[in-house]
DNA sequence: TTCTTTTTTTGCCAAATGGTAAATATTTTT
DNA sequence: AAAAATATTTACCATTTGGCAAAAAAAGAA
């Protein structure tokens, strides 16, 4: 709970009431490997601050292969922003995983109650957006090899926690490639 | 100037007052094909939104390699939120662009003025953002051809308006290769 | 129009990546 | 420890993409 607190506290204060607040409701839970937090075609309005493990967003393409969207590491919160429309992805536990949740309607509470909540909200997700992008785009102007050193630097911890083709799908690159890439480079 | 307001005005509600001190706040520019709107290691604090033309954000890889991050077409914002970072891309008009273009004090104004400006402002942008992740992501995961035909879906109007060569290193391939790949599907 | 410049296409061959399936290696279960 | 299940590596060859340079086409300038 503290790494939560802290961890949201970078991008605003709170004062020790309002700290309160968000633990009293807040609901520690536990995903096992290959479990899934949220489901295509299913609702999803949780809120959900990850404190151990790695979960990754995955979709299929239209060739029915799997593929990963990015990788949501420790200390990072998983919502969905548009509860409206519908949910087209899986969010699946890539190692066991440790989370704090909250309901939609507790999320709400914080927003009416805490002054400046939305706005460290926001400045938290838009953050975290901006820095997936940057991700993103700089792997698909990479040869595979440099792609799979970038992933390294910026993902330094999950090359033993996760399976290879789940690194595969999200560099883009199949299995086997891979695999020949990491006995070229050492 | 109603380009910009009916674009607000999709994502929250605004008085005539408010319109009005928007509209008072806003000047046009112009600028020309291949002139920078912003330039990496220079100042970048206004805000601006596309009226007419196609923008292109930019930088440069390890090898030199100018890199095409994303477009940005008409009715879109343009602004740097991380005011107090350096900033390391290139925006340049990919064809001749009408913008309004608003200074950060301006800006500041709006919303210390507009009770909902906040939000209404970091729905439209994260919304974009979300929008350009999603279109990078189905990049990564496809071959070159594939990744031809979900351009020309996402940005219909773009293909006869900018050069080749920018299309091509944003989808991360030669310019060669694309034209090659032109030739195979018509 | 004609000349220049820029952009796009093409040809050649090399290098990178993919597809498939089998062989290892590793982990998990019994 | 042995068996089973899962994950990773490898071999084979096909296909895609890249690099370079020249040709063709298109756009701009004189």
């Amino acid at each position: 709970m503290e790494k939560l607190i802290k961890y949201v506290l970078q991008f605003g204060s709170l004062n020790s009431q309002q700290i309160e607040l968000i633990s009293e409701n807040a609901n520690e839970t536990q995903l096992h490997k290959d479990d899934y937090f949220a489901e295509a075609g299913k609702t999803f309005n949780q809120v959900a601050f990850l404190l151990e493990g790695v979960l990754r967003i995955c979709y299929y393409n239209n060739k029915g292969e799997e593929i990963t969207k990015y990788f949501i590491e420790e200390n990072h919160f998983i919502a969905n922003p548009y509860q409206n429309e519908p949910f087209t992805e899986y969010i699946q536990a890539a190692t066991d995983c440790k989370l704090i949740v909250f309901s939609s309607q507790q999320w709400k509470e914080f927003s009416n109650t805490i002054l400046d909540w939305d706005s460290i909200i926001n400045k938290i997700f838009h953050r975290a957006l901006m820095k997936k992008m940057d991700r993103r785009s700089s792997l698909v102007s990479e040869d595979a090899t440099t792609r799979y050193l970038i992933f390294l630097e910026k993902f330094p911890n999950l090359i033993n926690r996760v399976p290879l083709s789940y690194i595969a799908s999200y560099l883009g690159i199949t299995q086997s490639s891979l695999s020949r890439i990491r006995k070229n480079i050492s």
